[in-house]
DNA sequence: AGCACGCCGACT
DNA sequence: GTCGGCGTGCTC
């Protein structure tokens, strides 16, 4: 029996990043397991946290007196051998804390709430019983806790003893439960009872007879009373009758119950699609993991080919994993997935409550859902005996998690098919550089889909040169040809999606006297313009203002909004062509919860003319009544300090294009740019995926960046700016010696955008081949900086970084 | 993280 | 003399 746990304590902090030895009260010494949440105390006072069993065991290698555990918090492990093994192996690829990686695995609700408690002691004297508790048995030390003075106050009253502190641990996980019924009367009971009751009493006789249908069954108050018409009150009478007893029944709160789903059949597929679906079907069952890299352009049948091949793994009784960008998890992909493989299905995304992602949660790991879709964390889903795994639009960057641990979820992916022998389909239009280069090289297989499944033509790209436009018309966001093309389309009553390049493209203010651009008093850039609110904000750290009438350097009244949002071009859009009907989506128009579906149903059932959208448009929607197609400013991204702008926006203009003449009506596409020659924009025109991978691989291998070389970013920031150079540049001279020749270190640079929430940031990249030491070596670089971080110094390490900026 | 311990300056 | 300021080290 075993006596020890090794527990990871919930301190996220360097020091204590590993697991510390406890005691298993006797007790409870059968039931605590690995994987199961528990409350230890720990350090010298009375705090109590909230930790992890990693194991259990007899012995500890720590020399001291054990502190037992307090509680248990869990009937069984949240987390199972496979998960454990996985927040370890994210702990030290990710450079994260495993405890942070353990409750990035698991839902948010199960991450524990702490309250300071103060409580009365026997030698707790009137005056303090009047002063601090008031009456109360205890009370919250955050409240009183405000001053200095009150804190040292309630230092010195616990110091004598006459108040005491409890540390409580809180779960957050709730149940929802409703009322049910359960019978109490057996067979023969019910009979007599039945016999016994008065004439005329019809509803007590329903409700006998509801009782004798059940049969002992448990159902919920609810579907009684819709099965029987029974009221409550009688029911009430039964209970007090003793007829029946009204237990709670957990429910699982579904984000989808109100959804109305159609069963979906299996369509057929083409050559191309079944060639794929029989390579991967054969892989399932293969012991040894194959990653299949799936490319096929818009409208070739991907997702049927996910379905089919999900369909076969849940026949050889395993399950199956579907990840898909967070932004085409829309209703329409749910209703396709659940629609085929009905209540087998379980949801996963950030839309959902925390509730909801709890009972979704729960639903998985007790086997009731065998088929889980959702975005990036979804990868964790606590699925076990998995048979295959699905990674839509690989490419997206949003599968890279952006803060500690700061994990991609394709890793993760991996990582788990080889853990469970089975493969991974890696699906795109336009897959990463890394990842078809990988098909290149063998490591991944390459499927492909050339065919669109209605045979229906790619749509025509056309390429308008702002330079000239500039010099033909005033300045405008809309080049002649597109006018042109929207009024066509309002004409023949077909529906046109505008995108706007959102990055480094919104309105700010400007003075006309002085050049003065009203910029954040925390970060380093300019405010936007934010007509919905009047207001000017920040988009880095949320600081918000009024908007100057005169500018606040000079004085001057000619202070005007400059750039162009969304707001500005629907405006613009509006005055040239005021009949459209026009719906615009952003970050300002979607953010209440529900807002973004709401406003695509309104342009699919045709209350608009025209979507003006960023980047969100560009992904999954599907609206057979768009026939145009209009980039108004393709080359935004390009201008950046990036290696991967070229592929950003290659792969942004080639989804695009893929939403226009999805049904019956050929699209056209125009793309408004300044750089019409840009390899990246001509091969998206010709939706030349391959030449694009080409050349793109040719400009890597001169550059030196991935896919032939790996890179880590390390980042440093502190509120004063000398501070976070200089310890860069020690850390550079700590660090070179211990790489390799070959190892290229770029920098120390300061970020693009130096300054945000009054930090300064510098970082360092670097780019390597070959370096065997190099996860040990960083490993130590954090903790060498321990002392460092207590003084401010912020210091972050990210593996394979997206974004160099 | 959060707490105790310890070492210094300005007060009842 | 002591209260309380913060730097330092530890938490099974």
């Amino acid at each position: 029996m075993a006596q020890i746990a090794q527990v990871l304590v919930d301190v996220p902090t360097m020091q204590t990043n590993r697991p510390y030895s406890y005691q298993i009260p006797t007790a409870w010494q059968s039931q605590v397991q690995p994987g199961m949440r528990v409350v230890v105390p720990f350090g010298r006072g009375k705090r109590r946290v909230q930790g992890l069993v990693l194991t259990c065991d007899d012995v500890t290698t720590f020399d001291g007196d054990l502190k037992a555990i307090d509680a248990v918090v869990d009937l069984a492990p949240v987390l199972n051998q496979e998960g454990l093994q996985l927040s370890a192996w994210l702990a030290q690829t990710t450079f994260a804390f495993q405890i942070t990686c353990a409750q990035t695995m698991l839902p948010a609700v199960m991450r524990a709430k702490y309250e300071k408690i103060l409580r009365p002691t026997a030698q707790t004297s009137t005056a303090v019983q009047t002063e601090i508790f008031q009456g109360q048995l205890e009370v919250n030390y955050d409240q009183l806790a405000t001053t200095p003075q009150a804190v040292s106050r309630l230092l010195r009253l616990q110091a004598a003893g006459e108040v005491d502190v409890y540390y409580q641990v809180k779960n957050q996980a709730r149940r929802k439960t409703v009322l049910g019924i359960q019978s109490t009367l057996s067979a023969a009971d019910l009979d007599t009872e039945l016999a016994a009751v008065r004439k005329g009493a019809a509803k007590q006789v329903a409700l006998l007879k509801g009782l004798q249908t059940l049969n002992g069954e448990v159902i919920t108050q609810k579907d009684f009373h819709q099965r029987f018409d029974v009221s409550e009150a009688v029911i009430r009478t039964g209970e007090q009758k003793g007829w029946l007893t009204r237990p709670a029944i957990e429910v699982y709160r579904d984000p989808y119950a109100t959804a109305d789903i159609q069963p979906t059949k299996p369509l057929h597929l083409n050559d191309e699609q079944q060639v794929a679906v029989d390579q991967i079907v054969a892989a399932v069952d293969q012991p040894a993991t194959t990653t299949f890299l799936l490319e096929g352009v818009t409208g070739s049948g991907k997702t049927e080919v996910y379905l089919q091949s999900i369909a076969a793994a849940l026949a050889q009784g395993k399950t199956a994993l579907m990840l898909v960008p967070e932004i085409s998890l829309t209703p329409q992909m749910v209703k396709r997935v659940k629609g085929r493989f009905g209540k087998a299905v379980a949801v996963l995304h950030s839309g959902l409550s925390s509730g909801e992602k709890y009972d979704e949660w729960r639903r998985i790991q007790r086997h009731e859902a065998q088929v889980v879709v959702g975005a990036r964390s979804a990868v964790f889903a606590p699925l076990e005996n998995i048979g295959l795994i699905i990674m839509d639009e690989e490419h997206e960057s949003s599968y890279k998690q952006d803060d500690a641990p700061r994990y991609h979820a394709r890793q993760v992916a991996l990582w788990r098919s080889q853990y469970h022998h089975c493969p991974v389909v890696l699906g795109s239009a336009t897959p990463s550089l890394e990842s078809r280069a990988r098909a290149e090289k063998g490591v991944y297989q390459r499927l492909v889909l050339a065919d669109r499944v209605n045979q229906r033509p790619l749509p025509k790209v056309s390429i308008i040169d702002m330079k000239n436009e500039l010099q033909k018309h005033a300045e405008s966001n809309f080049s002649q040809a597109l006018l042109v093309a929207l009024q066509d389309r309002l004409d023949r009553h077909e529906q046109s999606v505008l995108m706007l390049n959102r990055r480094g493209y919104s309105s700010f203010v400007l003075c006309r006297d002085c050049g003065f651009v009203l910029k954040c008093p925390n970060c380093d850039i300019s405010l936007t313009l934010h007509m919905d609110t009047h207001t000017m904000k920040c988009h880095y750290c949320g600081h918000e203002e009024a908007i100057p009438r005169i500018c606040p350097n000079c004085h001057s009244h000619k202070i005007r909004y400059y750039g162009t949002g969304t707001e500005k071009v629907e405006e613009e859009l509006r005055d040239l062509l005021p009949d459209a009907r026009i719906i615009r989506m952003d970050n300002d128009t979607t953010r209440k919860k529900g807002a973004h579906a709401k406003l695509l149903t309104q342009f699919g059932s045709g209350e608009a003319d025209i979507l003006i959208g960023t980047q969100m448009i560009a992904k999954g929607l599907d609206f057979p009544n768009v026939t145009l197609v209009g980039v108004l400013n393709a080359d935004t991204a390009l201008g950046l300090p990036d290696f991967r702008a070229s592929e950003r926006t290659f792969q942004l203009l080639t989804q695009v294009s893929g939403r226009a003449g999805r049904a019956e009506k050929t699209g056209h596409v125009y793309i408004q740019t300044f750089n019409p020659d840009h390899y990246a924009i001509r091969f998206a025109q010709h939706h030349d995926y391959e030449g694009f991978f080409k050349y793109e691989m040719r400009m890597r291998h001169q550059g030196g960046y991935p896919p032939y070389y790996f890179t880590v970013q390390i980042t440093a920031s502190d509120l004063d700016e000398a501070i976070a150079a200089k310890r860069m540049y020690q850390l550079l001279q700590w660090l070179k010696p211990r790489l390799s020749s070959q190892t290229v270190i770029l920098g120390p640079t300061p970020k693009p955008i130096a300054r945000v929430n009054r930090r300064y940031y510098y970082q360092i990249v670097i780019k390597y081949k070959q370096e065997p030491q190099l996860t040990a070596t960083l490993s130590t670089l954090l903790q060498e900086t321990q002392a460092q971080q207590r003084q401010g110094l912020q210091i972050a390490i990210d593996v394979e970084p997206l974004h160099f900026m």
